[in-house]
DNA sequence: TTGTTATTGTGAAAAACGGAACAATATGAT
DNA sequence: ATCATATTGTTCCGTTTTTCACAATAACAA
């Protein structure tokens, strides 16, 4: 089994590279180009399609629009993803009114909180009282999360998706969570990030003098 | 020079770990807590600490605000990060409201947008026209950027910045960016670790089920 | 003091990863 | 038909990263 998180991300960036040369008019490509379009080599452009049983044609290349079948198939894209968002708040809206989504076929049907006064059963994506979200995984066969809620809640929260049958979080809370067993949770921690890039930011520079 | 930005990540972790662990009244800790608290192993701590030259006690751990001070010395907390944000759409404004960024010595200091409709100087952060960030980069010597924008601006916005003297960009635009010389970008890409989750939870569903 | 124990710090082993190289081969030119 | 060429698929190799293992040693107990 495939354990490289790296390598998945780079199946992702592959395909979206396609769909755009794909829109310019392109009907094959070569791994060299793939390489430079995401920012690698042509090697590793061959190799992830090996590890995943991908051929292209000798001299030919590999043709754009089964090279995306194949890999929206890997990428589980060959059906609707549907999914909650956890939490209400500046960060869960803008993700709920986020429009990138859909055309990924990744659906966010509902978001839930705890405040009533963030409750709107009428939106195009209803937000719900917390209490009903146990019934709502269930009832809709959620298997994926978006977590918003501060980090005070999250631990509890994440418990309690995963208990109701949740597989998988994208945890926002600047938070590291325990998985239940049988849950993967990915952590999307935009301080982390900005303080990545300020160390580097700060190295580099200090190299650079030196 | 390290250049392991998995290595810098769980140190930002490490200090964010450590701090919790203050606030509950702790004053030393030993390698296997933190590694219980981030999730990896003890070796992997002391290893990390090590390359930093960073050291603890035999038998006794590591003193918790002294761990600290190293961490954030390292990660460039000792002074005021000032950070401006380019694009305020849904998730522009989300990070300008997140009051997150604070406490982590981060402070978004002005927003930028094409679209009058959206400019507001009397905010607390305000938000200005777009014709004004390469003037306010260098004024305020502003290194690092959040880049917000719709993917078809961002390649275009990127190296705008990059040119008044930014010097590392976090990308929330869906969309590989081509780095200007001596500037970093770090990617935050949402649809990319939600199709991540996607795939392991597939696969670790079809690996169970066999 | 002496012995026991818990924990660090690091060197060595193992594993994972990425890149280079090249044989295999399909395509197109002559 | 033959040759030259371009590109894949895969093996091999170097590097990076993680884990293991244990000597060194500080703290504590008897």
């Amino acid at each position: 089994m495939i354990t490289n998180k790296n390598c998945i991300i780079r199946l992702s960036r592959y395909k979206n590279a396609l769909y755009r040369l794909q829109a310019l008019g392109f009907v094959k490509v070569f791994s060299d180009n793939l390489a430079d379009a995401v920012g690698g080599t042509a090697s590793q452009v061959r190799k992830d399609f090996s590890i995943f049983g991908i051929s292209g044609n000798k001299k030919g290349g590999y043709q754009i629009d089964s090279l995306l079948e194949k890999l929206n198939s890997i990428l589980g894209k060959d059906q609707l993803q549907k999914v909650i968002v956890v939490g209400a708040g500046h960060i869960g809206s803008a993700l709920m009114r986020y429009r990138g989504f859909e055309k990924e076929g990744i659906k966010i049907i509902a978001g839930f909180d705890i405040d009533p006064a963030k409750i709107n059963r009428s939106n195009p994506i209803p937000v719900l009282p917390l209490e009903e979200i146990k019934a709502f995984i269930k009832t809709n066969n959620i298997r994926i999360a978006i977590l918003a809620v501060p980090d005070i809640a999250a631990q509890q929260a994440a418990d309690m998706i995963c208990a109701a049958g949740v597989k998988g979080i994208l945890n926002f809370a600047p938070l590291g969570l325990k998985g239940a067993e049988g849950c993967i949770i990915n952590n999307v921690n935009v301080e982390i990030e900005l303080e990545n890039l300020i160390y580097f930011v700060n190295v580099t520079e200090k190299t650079r003098k030196a």
